[in-house]
DNA sequence: GTAGGGTTAG
């Protein structure tokens, strides 16, 4: 009786509250605004119940944690133990989510404790909760350790298990997992498979990727959900296969928001920013699919690749709209995309309206003026970054020591590539090496930067000698660079093809060309396909 | 009434 009363007066409340007959249709179109409404509604028709039993405190409590209402769910939690009702498995398990979902660490490590505490550690449902979300922490030991001391374990614990050590950038013990996995008898599903897709394009192990792809089109699981062809087709743009990643995104039965991202992502990633415009496009005549901030983050770096301003600049009219230009990707996407086209007060203007409490958008804005020459104003926002607590990675040293190099600020750059081993325990990587051959040899210390070279602790790579060669030509040291031509041509070709790349694209800017890279794209492919050779350019 | 999933910035 009291059921039915609570329906009618909600519905009534809802239109009260603006929900015209009209508007209640367009809950039904909205997922989130009916999602708001029918839970305010659960929420009225669970305060006026006479008797709750521990389904009806779990139900509420699963409600808020599934809708990703934490706050709401703690305050029925409080309720509940005012009542001297005390958290079951199910109770625990629904917490433990929306803990890993608001990344809340305390209230999820208490949550474990008061599990040790009343015996539900052999609990099924709360191991695997525990494991998942101490992998959404970033700490894998406590997730293996409460998979090691499970009794029983099923399909959902080992998918789990793979998945924490994948997420968590350990691709081969995740491997190790699913083996151990496969000899247990547990036979893999759908999403054991996402993860696995994930592993071996963080293996770059294309053997195997064909062998996944074929186990999953044996048993016909594209039709299971649209995340396992997304899961595919990031697996073929990472390992540098777009074409089979192209083919499997067309072939997709259902294709969401994310399918389009991702391809888009795989175009830019692989240096294909023209296609990646293409595909952009593509996505914008199919109706159903509204672009997301991820589209935004995919497409933005392929307009700064171009150079493509004007391009970029309407994306920011459309970010502005959709009120994100103030979400960290988003805002680094823009800060770069200006800066890099040479509108530098524009994206030093961003750069202070961003939150910046991360790296990353230091690091953008320090590339940036590097790459204009204002090797000053980037070591005075490096100097900035530090006085405001914020702590540099490899990659912030890598874009001052460029900004540095292109400035000719030679003792500045050494001074910081020692600063970063020694004060930030940072070990070289060889971009960092490359730049520090680009820095000597800019600044015309040839036999510096060869000496240098030669007492690296790792083998130098094509853009290291890339670095040395470039210097050669910019000093019009041509013997040296016959030297090194002739002693790594392949190298040197790849690394003149981009070189060559880059500057074009720079020029073309410069000049305010944008978006004219036909010509640049065309010696790069002569030069991947050996036809001409960086002699031709010497 | 309970647990597992895909893309993204420098």
């Amino acid at each position: 009786m009291w059921e039915s009363k609570c329906w009618e007066e909600d519905t009534l409340l809802a239109y009260k509250a603006g929900f015209g007959m009209g508007c209640l249709c367009g809950c039904f179109l909205d997922p989130y605004v009916f999602t708001v409404w029918i839970i305010s509604v659960a929420r009225k028709l669970f305060d006026e119940m006479p008797f709750r039993d521990m389904g009806c405190w779990n139900a509420m409590i699963s409600g808020f944690c599934q809708n990703g209402n934490a706050a709401d769910a703690l305050d029925v939690l409080i309720e509940m133990r005012s009542e001297g009702v005390k958290m079951d498995p199910v109770t625990v398990a629904s917490l433990l989510t929306a803990c890993a979902q608001s990344n809340d660490n305390l209230s999820g490590t208490l949550i474990h404790l008061y599990v040790i505490k009343h015996g539900l550690e052999f609990d099924l449902f709360v191991c695997n909760a525990l494991i998942n979300m101490y992998a959404k922490f970033g700490c894998l030991g406590h997730s293996q350790r409460v998979f090691h001391e499970m009794e029983v374990r099923d399909l959902v614990s080992w998918n789990s298990i793979v998945a924490a050590n994948e997420q968590n950038d350990d691709p081969i013990t995740a491997l190790g997992f699913f083996n151990r996995m496969q000899l247990s008898g547990v036979k893999p599903d759908w999403l054991t498979l996402v993860s696995l897709a994930s592993i071996i394009a963080q293996l770059s192990d294309a053997e195997m990727s064909r062998s996944v792809h074929g186990f999953i089109l044996r048993r016909d699981w594209f039709r299971e959900d649209v995340v396992i062809g997304n899961a595919v087709v990031d697996m073929y743009a990472k390992l540098g296969a777009i074409d089979s990643a192209r083919t499997v995104f067309e072939g997709l039965p259902v294709k969401d928001v994310i399918s389009w991202n991702t391809l888009i992502t795989g175009y830019t990633q692989n240096g294909l920013a023209s296609e990646a415009n293409e595909v952009y496009c593509m996505m914008q005549e199919c109706k159903e699919i509204i672009p997301n901030q991820g589209t935004w983050v995919s497409i933005l770096p392929a307009y700064t690749h171009l150079g493509a301003l004007q391009q970029g600049m309407r994306v920011h009219g459309r970010v502005i709209k959709n009120c994100l230009y103030l979400d960290v990707f988003v805002g680094t996407c823009l800060i770069d995309m200006y800066g890099k086209c040479g509108r530098l007060d524009d994206a030093l203007s961003l750069f202070y309206q961003v939150p910046r409490m991360s790296s990353v958008a230091w690091n953008t804005i320090i590339s940036c003026l590097g790459v204009h020459g204002h090797g000053e104003k980037a070591v005075k926002l490096f100097k900035d970054m530090i006085d405001e607590g914020v702590k540099p990675d490899h990659v912030t040293f890598v874009s001052l020591m460029a900004a540095c190099s292109h400035s000719g600020l030679v003792n500045e750059g050494e001074l910081y590539f020692h600063l970063m081993q020694k004060e930030y325990g940072i070990k070289p990587s060889l971009k960092h090496y490359g730049c520090m051959v680009d820095l000597l040899g800019r600044a015309g210390h040839l036999n510096k930067a060869y000496s240098f070279i030669k007492k690296m602790p790792v083998q130098p790579d094509a853009s290291v000698w890339g670095a040395l060669l470039g210097a050669c030509r910019i000093h019009g040291n041509a013997e040296w660079g016959k030297l090194l031509q002739k002693a790594c041509l392949k190298l040197i070709q790849r690394t003149w093809a981009t070189m060559f790349c880059c500057q074009y694209l720079r020029n073309n800017r410069e000049m305010g060309r944008e978006g004219d890279h036909c010509e640049g794209l065309e010696r790069f492919h002569h030069f991947k396909a050996g036809t001409c050779s960086c002699g031709d350019y010497w």
